[in-house]
Order: C-alpha cells, then sequence, then structure tokens
RNA sequence: GCGGUCGUAGUUUAGUGGUAAAACUCCACUCUUCCAAAGUGGUCUCGAGGGUUCGAUUCCCUCCGACCGCACCA
C-alpha cells in the first residue's frame, strides 16, 4: 500500500490555488468568455457546494445553535438616508489627489502644506506627508528654502494644513513631495458605493446605493427585532448576504473583489455591561468557529487596531489575521461600537431606538459587538490552508506526487465518494448504486465508476472528500456487507459496514 | 489609477508573417480484484477589437484581463 510522506508547499501556493480552483470548478473569472471583469468572480460546481457548507455551518453555529442571536435576511438596496446616517455618503468617498509628473497618489487628508512665511510674508508653499514629524519637516523644508533663496529675514513656525483645506490658488503653488513642483492634482472624491437609480426616472432624486456591508440592516430592523423576536439584552441579530464595494484595486483573487458576501452579527448590549469581556468573548467564540472549519491555529494571529486611528465613536477593534500565501491579513474583523450605529438613525430617521430593560429599570439605546467577516476570504483561507503536494511511494518504490486538498469534512464539497472496484461488474455497481442513492438523501455525495480506482481516488484527494467507499468483492462475497474505507489524509483502509459509516458521518459531519 | 512584465487547449508550456503543437487532464469504448496502469478513438486553443499586409496567433495601436511594484483599502 502506498503511504503519503510529508507535504510540500510548493513554491507558488497562491499560483497552485488559483489554477486549482479553475481547473476542478471552484472559482472562474466572472464573465470569462469576454475577457474578464475585474474584481468579479464566479463560483463553479464545487466552489458553491464549499461556500455554502461554510455558510451553513457559521448560520448553525451562529444562530440556530445559541438561543440568542436571530437571524434576518434584508435588501441590498435600501433608503439612501441610511448610507447618510451610517457615514458612508461622507465617509466611503475618499479625497485624492495625483502627482501628474510622478503619477502619485495621494489621500488628501494626508498630504499636509504650509506657506512659507518670512517677515509676514509668502514666499513660496513646502509639503510633506503625514506621519509622527510631519511638522518638523514641514519645517525643515521651509528654513532650507530661505537658505537656497538665500531670503532675509524671520521665518515664522509653519502651520501645517491638510490639502482638503487648500483654496484653488493654493493648490496651483504647493509643491508635490515627489517632484518638489506645484504638480498636483485639486483633490477628487472616489465613492466606493455603486450607485444605481430606483424607478423609471433617472435624477439625482432617485439614486440608490448598493450596500457597501451588510451590517446597517441589522441596525435598521432593529426596533422590529425587538418588538416581535422575543429577545432580551444580550442579544445578537446576524444576516448573511451580498454587499458591493467599488474598490480601487481589487487584488489577490478573491480575497479583495467587488462583490462579495458577508457574515456579520451586531451584538447588542447593556450600556452598562463590560464591553470588553464581550468583545473578548467574541474573538475567542470566532477563533474557535474558524478551527471548528479546519484552519489551523498556526495560520491564524490577532491585530488591535490601534487606539488613534480607530474612528471617535468606537471602543476597539481586533482583527483575527490569517497567514495567507501574500502576507498575513485580516480575516475577521471584532468591533465594539458603542452604540453609535442605532444613536445615528434614531437621529436621522426621528424614530427612538432605545429599549427598556425590565432588570435595571433603564430605557436606553444599546452598545453594540461586531463579528464581520468575509465569506470568499474564508473560502480562499480554506483552499490556501488545505492544499498539499505529497510525495507517494508506492510498493514497488516509485514515488509521485499527489494533490490533496485538506479540508474538514464540515466543509468539504463531496463528503463520501461511492466507488465500484470494477465498472464492468454489476454485483458491484448495483451495490454501489443502491448505496449512493442512500447515502444522497443526507450527504453530498459522489458515484465514480470511471477509470481505475487509484486514478478515481486522486481525483478526490484533488477536490478535498474526506472519504472514498469501495465496493468489492469482499462486499459481495463474505458476509458482513462490508465495504473499504479510504481515508483522504492517512490513505489509509479499514472495513466498515453501512451502519458505520453513518456513524462516522454522524460524528464527522455537522 | 500609474509603471513594469505578460496573455497559445481545462492545466503546464513549445512554436511561426503562409493549414498550430506536446504532455497531463477530460469524454467514449475495451481491459482492469485497491492508489493518477494499458490500448483505441475523440472533444477543446492563439484574450477582444481595429490597423499594416495578398495573407496576422506572430508586427503596430486601443481595449480587456493576470501578476509584481507604487498609491488606496470605509
Amino acid at each position: 500500500m502506498s503511504t503519503p510522506a510529508a507535504a510540500t508547499e510548493p513554491a507558488n501556493l497562491m499560483e497552485a490555488v488559483v489554477s486549482l480552483a479553475k481547473r476542478r470548478g471552484f472559482v472562474f473569472p466572472s464573465s470569462e468568455i469576454y475577457g474578464g471583469l475585474n474584481g468579479f468572480f464566479d463560483y463553479g460546481p464545487l466552489g458553491v457546494e464549499l461556500k455554502k457548507n461554510i455558510r451553513d455551518c457559521w448560520w448553525n453555529d451562529m444562530v440556530r445553535r445559541r438561543d440568542d442571536v436571530v437571524g434576518i435576511e434584508t435588501s441590498i438596496i435600501m433608503h439612501p438616508k441610511v448610507w447618510e446616517a451610517s457615514g458612508h455618503v461622507a465617509g466611503f468617498s475618499d479625497p485624492l489627489v495625483d502627482c501628474k509628473v510622478s503619477k502619485n497618489r495621494y489621500r488628501a487628508d494626508q498630504l499636509f502644506w504650509s506657506p512659507i512665511v518670512i517677515d509676514g510674508t509668502i514666499h513660496g508653499y513646502v509639503s510633506a506627508l503625514e506621519n509622527e514629524k510631519t511638522t518638523e519637516e514641514l519645517q525643515a523644508a521651509a528654513e532650507l528654502f530661505k537658505r537656497k533663496k538665500a531670503i532675509v529675514g524671520t521665518l515664522a513656525p509653519v502651520q501645517p494644513k491638510d490639502f482638503t483645506e487648500a483654496t484653488a490658488d493654493e493648490v496651483a503653488k504647493i509643491p508635490s513631495p515627489a517632484t518638489g513642483n506645484p504638480d498636483l492634482t485639486p483633490p477628487r472624491a472616489f465613492n466606493m458605493m455603486f450607485q444605481t437609480n430606483v424607478g423609471a426616472m433617472t435624477d439625482a432624486s432617485s439614486v440608490a446605493y448598493l450596500r457597501p456591508e451588510t451590517a446597517q440592516g441589522m441596525f435598521v430592523d432593529f426596533k422590529n427585532v425587538v418588538d416581535t423576536g422575543r429577545v432580551k439584552l444580550p442579544f445578537g441579530i446576524a444576516q448573511t448576504g451580498k454587499s458591493f464595494r467599488n474598490e480601487i484595486t481589487p487584488r489577490n483573487f478573491i480575497f479583495r473583489s467587488r462583490e462579495f458576501e458577508q457574515m456579520e452579527m451586531e451584538f447588542f448590549i447593556h450600556e452598562d455591561d463590560d464591553w470588553a469581556k464581550w468583545h473578548r468573548y467574541w474573538i475567542d467564540w470566532c477563533t474557535g468557529w474558524l478551527k471548528s472549519i479546519g484552519l489551523p491555529a498556526s495560520h491564524l494571529s490577532e491585530y488591535d487596531h490601534l487606539k488613534e486611528k480607530l474612528a471617535f465613536y468606537s471602543k476597539g477593534t481586533t482583527d483575527i489575521m490569517f497567514k495567507f500565501p501574500f502576507g498575513v491579513q485580516e480575516l475577521w474583523g471584532i468591533a465594539a461600537r458603542g452604540n453609535y450605529d442605532l444613536g445615528q438613525h434614531e437621529k436621522a430617521s426621528g424614530v427612538p431606538q432605545a429599549i427598556f430593560d425590565e432588570t435595571s429599570k433603564k430605557k436606553f439605546v444599546p452598545h453594540v459587538i461586531e463579528p464581520a467577516v468575509g465569506l470568499d476570504r474564508i473560502f480562499l483561507a480554506t483552499l490556501c490552508a488545505g492544499y498539499a503536494e505529497e510525495a507517494v511511494t508506492d510498493e514497488k518504490g516509485n514515488t509521485e506526487m499527489r494533490t490533496v486538498l485538506r479540508f474538514s469534512p464540515r466543509i468539504a464539497p463531496v463528503k463520501v465518494a461511492i466507488l465500484p472496484l470494477l465498472k464492468n461488474k454489476e454485483v458491484l455497481t448495483d451495490r454501489a448504486k443502491t448505496l449512493y442513492k442512500k447515502l444522497q438523501r443526507r450527504y453530498a455525495v459522489f458515484y465514480d465508476e470511471g477509470g481505475a480506482i487509484g486514478r478515481r481516488y486522486r481525483r478526490q484527494d484533488e477536490i478535498g472528500t474526506p472519504w472514498c467507499v469501495t465496493i468489492d468483492f469482499d462486499t459481495i462475497e463474505k458476509p458482513g456487507d462490508t465495504f473499504t474505507l479510504r481515508e483522504r489524509d492517512s490513505m489509509a483502509q479499514r472495513r466498515v459496514t453501512e451502519a458505520e459509516l453513518f456513524a462516522l458521518l454522524e460524528e464527522q459531519v455537522y
């Protein structure tokens, strides 16, 4: 019998994963026959199963198996005022400045400048990018300017302003940090929300947006859920669904795309409750969940966002990071958002969002902890973590490579492959088909009778099927009606009965 | 969005201003008693559009897409 040796990571793991995803029907570029569309992807027959399994695992663990979380599904297009209240209309558009010569692009609010004032007269301008020593850099540049031009007089301290505060006249004079000459364009807004129009008329009054996150659905429907859902604090509202962001640069396959699926939950707590405790609770819960679908602890880490970088309302944000082939990147963000979102909607809509708490006899707007994760990112993480190329040595001592996706049985697109040992022996195929039909009622299973048995095993390895069941002559000729159960990772074989097979699936697939 | 590199079959890659290939994969049949066996047959290709040319997959332009870098990433 063959045995797998230690797995080796291919030189270019990302390339191997993308190639496998295409070859085996997990992920295709969108609209490929027209040349593709940057930032959009389609999920193929196996991909849609994998994605659905991840989503279902999340939903089962997050909603159905918890007493304190309920699910909803809200519309992708919402009232435009939702996005004004949430800050997305204003905050989602970053004013950007281009240097016409160097072709560098800067965020206007991170590009600082100051007039050079000597004896009360403006002699020129200096600029610098935002960092810890921006003011010092501007001052030094101003002094250098004065020395070079040999201007006599007293140099006033620089007054740093960001580029959004520059007048048109000043824009024409402020030097680009790249060239030192005034080559900058005026700030231009890039809004990342996709716009559309509702109704037949296409005018300003009909503008609507595709949601850039699903979270606002939970906030906007908060009162409806509270009034009808028999929920009490602390409790969560969850949903999964598509979101859309017009990313400037989609990158890294499905990691950052323009249409993606989120799985978000808003966990509402009493205003006096210990937010830090709940924040920690959800970080641990999410980490545990990721491990339960097969992501190795060695690839997971945490990153706490710096307090200074957080939005003013945020009490803390921790990201669960994953080691992708292209670097350690954010997988799951767990944010403590205070009661900012409900408060904003209360202000903007005029509808009170406070609830009455029977225990404390207080009326208040609840605070919230938000674990938000991208389904497509988890999908990619499971592919990257599960992909392995192994040297396999057979009985004759020949060594060859096998490609295997080591998916957890929970998320594997196919749970069991049913293989009659030989195609041309009806006793084998009949028994196999009977078992196949029986398993099919509860599990995603696959029947394959074509080609040599070894080839069929390897095909299943490559799509991550945890078990293969082979109907052989022992099944037919010996008592007990047992099959060969071949395990994907160890390639070990043992004999099991139908009852044992169902028991194994019942335990491993949940 | 800018710059660089690149785009030939499902995958990995040859090749050419004059009818486009290999390996593996995939499909069918034969055979096959446990790890990508063998045989026979078969499907599928020059990213798109325009230009130059008698003729363009090849040269030129534009677009689209991929990768890397810069910038961006609520």
